[in-house]
DNA sequence: AAAGATTGACCTATCAATCTTG
DNA sequence: CAAGATTGATAGGTCAATCTTT
């Protein structure tokens, strides 16, 4: 069998599974890069997002686009690492306060640069992000207000 | 503080970090439907590919894009709900020759209508099928021959 | 030794259920 | 009761190790 067509040719394959595959097989070179640093690829979105000061889970989470549990699990990970710390919220001790520690903040300076580089070269980047984008935009309205 | 800058303008996110989070947004819509089915999306990859008669795991595995680890739990999965049988190949009894089951046949032609509802509308989905294809090329070369 | 397949450990993520606090 | 967070079960995926067969 030559694989002139079937479900082996790929551009017959839909949209959404082509979008899952991509994103799956541009992780592994990302994953990779960043285990170099110790860090996994959720624990830098939450480093980065903790830019802008400390955050309760909820926040992180709703910022991210995960839901509240995953970003339990992720934050408890970067705690184990010694990237994060965690303190109760004295006015409110429901909540968990997210602090970046020093070494959160050199882990997400060394895993920024990365960033940029492990995403294959594309001629017209620009359209597929404003796809990506709008995908997103369209997909999280009712999941994550914000 | 009113979001106008920093780590929550996602479109200053870098691109594989859209790409996973599009990716995986858009999933949920497409779980949620397969799951009236009792399928899932890994399990219904593999019976679309069941369309070109029976395969070893090895090959489904490539031909997924996924390694031969995950196409094994995929395929227990599948063959507990009763859509795919294995039986060893009596030429090489290294090899589990995966077959359809009618069940698993007919899941299929299920989901394989479904597939194309699921996917937001996009403008210029062309320009994002031929980003997206090109990205598994580039990335899968070294990983699966095929 | 190499190839096909499986199992164990781990990460990301979900839903469901639960606990604590407001 | 609602909100923040956690824990358990499950799915998809990976790497590493192992077993059987070639």
């Amino acid at each position: 069998m030559t694989d002139i067509s079937g479900p082996d040719r790929m551009d017959k394959w839909p949209t959404g599974r082509l979008l899952s595959t991509a994103a799956r097989l541009v992780e592994h070179a990302w994953i990779e890069a960043l285990a170099h640093l110790g860090l996994t690829h959720a624990g830098l979105v939450a480093l980065h997002l903790l830019d802008a000061g400390p955050h309760s889970q909820t926040d992180l989470a709703r910022r991210a686009r995960v839901e509240t549990q995953t970003m339990s699990r992720t934050i408890e990970r970067l705690e184990r690492e010694g990237f994060v710390e965690r303190q109760t919220d004295a006015a409110d001790r429901r909540r968990q306060v997210v602090t970046r520690t020093a070494s959160g903040r050199a882990a997400w300076e060394a895993g920024k640069s990365l960033e940029a580089e492990v995403f294959p070269d594309l001629r017209d980047q620009g359209t597929l992000r404003d796809a990506l984008l709008e995908i997103i935009h369209s997909t999280s309205e009712s999941r994550w207000s914000g």
